[in-house]
DNA sequence: CAGTGGTCTAGACCACCAT
DNA sequence: TGGTGGTCTAGACCACTGC
């Protein structure tokens, strides 16, 4: 079958954008002169436009029409993920450490706890080629029905371990990633010879309301390190 | 005024789905039941659909039905930029060289580029609180109408010079950060005291074809590094 | 075969905007 | 006041799916 009356239009559009007809900025015709143009239906036009808009050349402001967006080159996607770390290939997985616990300054302020509230602490040790590349900590607020067992937390993730008390889809996260001097504890645990400088990723769960969910912090070893990303569109 | 048809229908669905009434996988009613069910018009539920498969909760397969999509955790956006450094704010950028050059192995890589081709090789050295920060090396194929003057060139990032030649609609990038040790040329120009590691964010700029337009690299100082990401849409 | 989503039509009313 | 995009209707035909 042969092109689409909307994949016309879209395509025509597209390609004055880039073609520099229109600029950024710009006012393109209304939808009911594209529709004259082109001898379809109002409807088809909007297919077309709401296109435009998903794949980020134009914006529309009701009541005015239709705008030339202007292109942002700053947006990257990375992955990043619990289990598969980065672009590594994690092979062993060590818990160390299972605990109920109270909050210190650093948890109190990230899951928005007082003093005197239980935390789930989980602490593991992740191997990539058999070596120990990565210190993970992680922290949930404890509450009745949380998975408190060994052979249920080794491998999960933080909304896996929630998933109980809060949907999917409720779940965000932020991501933060910096570079610190390693302290002696996490120099034991990874096994470098002496202070030296580790990456810090820490991520923050929060559910639809913003509210801190968990919290979860990992330490790489430098060598273990690494980012790829793409550009996004325009949103 | 009242909330719209679509927005009630969409609201219905979206809560349906983050409530567990429908899992991942499950096929949801169809468009013509949902607008019996509403008494509205098809195209009414359709918009609704768009917006869930636009808010990353379903997709659909034609002829078949929508489903719900698996929620991804996965995907941060980061905003990376070669003016705006990270989170940096550099305060002072100097020009080291500006130069015609022929193609090394890593630039015939990665622009594609055979021996005896010219290359406009751009090297800045970037500040952040007056202190040495990042070193900036930017490498663009050479055709006439590149602007290879100073004035011109110093703030400029490579969508900008390359910009008379292609509309900046057809420039997109790839971004890779990974950590090395600095050669002595590097520990030299970012005044290091002796090797080190340092950070490698490289960029490849390409156009629509995903023909290379230019290549730069970016060497930082361990201490100028911090990325901030927030988990986006399941697209 | 009946049902699905994808495309398309030819209308309609609305709130909002610029003049 | 006339033009805009946003919403909505009540139809239609299509290719494709699953039975």
């Amino acid at each position: 079958m042969s092109e689409s009356f909307q994949e016309k239009i879209y395509v025509s559009i597209r390609d004055d954008i880039i073609k520099g007809k229109y600029q950024v900025g710009d006012m393109l015709p209304s939808e009911n002169a594209v529709a004259k143009i082109f001898g379809s239906a109002r409807m088809t036009v909007r297919n077309a436009m709401i296109r435009l808009i998903d794949e980020g050349y134009i914006f529309s402001i009701a009541s005015k029409g239709y705008f030339v967006k202007e292109k942002k080159f700053n947006k990257y996607t990375i992955e990043f993920n619990e289990s598969r770390v980065l672009d590594l290939e994690v092979d062993d997985v060590k818990l160390i450490s299972l605990n109920i616990i109270k909050p210190d300054v650093d948890l109190a302020y990230h899951l928005r706890m007082p003093s005197d509230s239980k935390i789930v602490a989980i602490k593991r040790l992740l191997f990539v080629n058999g070596e120990k590349a990565v210190y993970d900590e992680k922290f949930i607020p404890y509450y009745t029905g949380i998975p408190i067992d060994e052979s249920q937390i080794n491998y999960a993730t933080i909304p896996e371990i929630i998933s109980n008390k809060e949907s999917q889809f409720t779940i965000n996260k932020k991501l933060s990633i910096k570079v610190i001097q390693s302290d002696t504890k996490v120099t034991g645990i990874l096994g470098l010879n002496s202070l030296t400088n580790v990456f810090r990723v820490e991520q923050s769960f929060l559910d639809q309301e913003d509210n801190p969910v968990g919290w979860s912090r990992m330490t790489f070893r430098m060598e273990f390190f690494r980012i790829k990303g793409k550009v996004i569109l325009n949103k």
